[in-house]
DNA sequence: CCAAAAGTGTTGTGCTTACACCCATGG
DNA sequence: CCATGGGTGTAAGCACAACACTTTTGG
């Protein structure tokens, strides 16, 4: 937002950062709400911008993960470039972009970005200058370009991450957890419903989710077992 | 090779295109056969180069193909973008392309294309003017960046294809081909041996491939039957 | 004792793999 | 008649989906 004349009008990056709260995965968006012309935007988009004429497009992307949460030296994973040339096809897409940076863009390809990221914990406040939230996956508004097709994306990207590397739900799960709690997280990323029977086999298979003792207190039901992570065992 | 300066010192684009010859997957690859300072460049690299200032990468790719091949209207798939900075960490690498281009690059971010290409088609005659040739998949060596890398991908990217439209398979092969050619093709695109009795079942539930009623002839053994696509099946 | 959610096994289906012998043709 | 590759069927294993009842707890 400083020196526009540095942006180099062809490349962009956008992060789709994943979360989970109120055993609900969210996606960080933040809110359009200029008036170009006599045009109102009133709709979100994922986090990113363009990037600067000498810049390292990852670095870029960790410029944007820094800036909106703080968060400093997370996984952020390139998944995909976005280059279609219909992504700019709506031109009023085109008109509000080339008003925020003040310069000509045409066609533009963007370079997405996926990370897992704890929401709430201590070193990841999403900063109030950008009027940014998270939204539930299950509740995402039509965005502006083509973010839902990214954010779509980016969920077939975090299903091949947990089947090679499961400690990933960790983040998306408190330290305990219930069998409830994981099959709804497993139920959204595969987005269907899961068998309720065939789920507990299939965490008895998982090695790295241990048993506890512990059960859920004051319930008005039968309480649920508690289960952890073993990051030893992955 | 005309205007050094225009290139954009950031951001290229590679084509992986395949095609099939002597029933092998062959890989279009160019040679790099430079000297630089006391260092000699005697390997091969995919076709590609830097974009110009203001290019459309699409275009990038189109041109790339059409320059090499003469191909014009192709089906070409942006596949992925690689952008790890570990493909630029060769400073041989680096040097050669600053050599070539007589710019400063640092780290570079390619966007990889793909296409497949009936060689030997009228339409498609490799341009003497490069020193390019068709590589078995097999025999690919040592390649410049992460080429090789990109070649993988490119296959995987080739096995997506095929499973959701499968008349690509028709431009690797002749308009008449035996189980035995359809067989080895697919044993090179999932790089693995296919068991024979295990693939005519399969090619039976293709509907898409139909049994024509001439064989093979003046062939030493039993003759082979031959199959042919039927588009309108798909 | 009732409501509400937890937890538990069995069966069938489809897909993939492994495996061995006879057939047709040219020389 | 022999060498060469063409063509055929069956059985086992595995992953996955479908499906219903009993248990525990608080109120």
């Amino acid at each position: 937002m400083t020196n526009n004349n540095k942006y180099y009008p062809h490349l962009s990056v956008d992060c789709v950062l994943i979360g989970c709260e109120d055993d609900q995965l969210k996606i960080l968006l933040v809110e359009r709400t200029d008036v170009v012309s006599n045009e109102k935007y009133n709709d979100k988009k994922l986090p990113g911008r363009l990037i600067y004429m000498e810049e390292d497009i990852d670095e870029a992307a960790i410029s944007v993960l820094k800036e909106y949460t703080g968060i400093d030296n997370s996984y952020l994973k390139q998944f995909k470039c976005f280059g279609s040339p219909k992504r700019t096809s709506d031109p009023r897409d085109v008109r509000w972009l080339e008003n925020a940076v003040n310069l000509q863009i045409g066609r533009l390809v963007t370079v997405a970005y996926m990370s897992i990221v704890k929401i709430g914990a201590r070193s990841n406040k999403i900063d109030s200058k950008f009027k940014a939230s998270w939204v539930p996956l299950t509740k995402l508004p039509q965005l502006a370009f083509d973010h839902n097709l990214i954010i779509e994306e980016a969920i077939g990207e975090i299903r091949k991450l947990i089947e090679n590397d499961p400690i990933v739900l960790s983040d998306l799960l408190p330290t305990k957890f219930t069998a409830l709690q994981l099959r709804r997280l497993f139920e959204q990323i595969y987005n269907k419903e899961i068998d309720v029977r065939n789920f507990h086999k299939k965490i008895k298979s998982m090695k790295y989710i241990v048993e506890l003792d512990e059960k859920e207190e004051n319930v008005s039901h039968r309480a649920a077992r508690y289960y952890k992570f073993d990051k030893k065992k992955i």
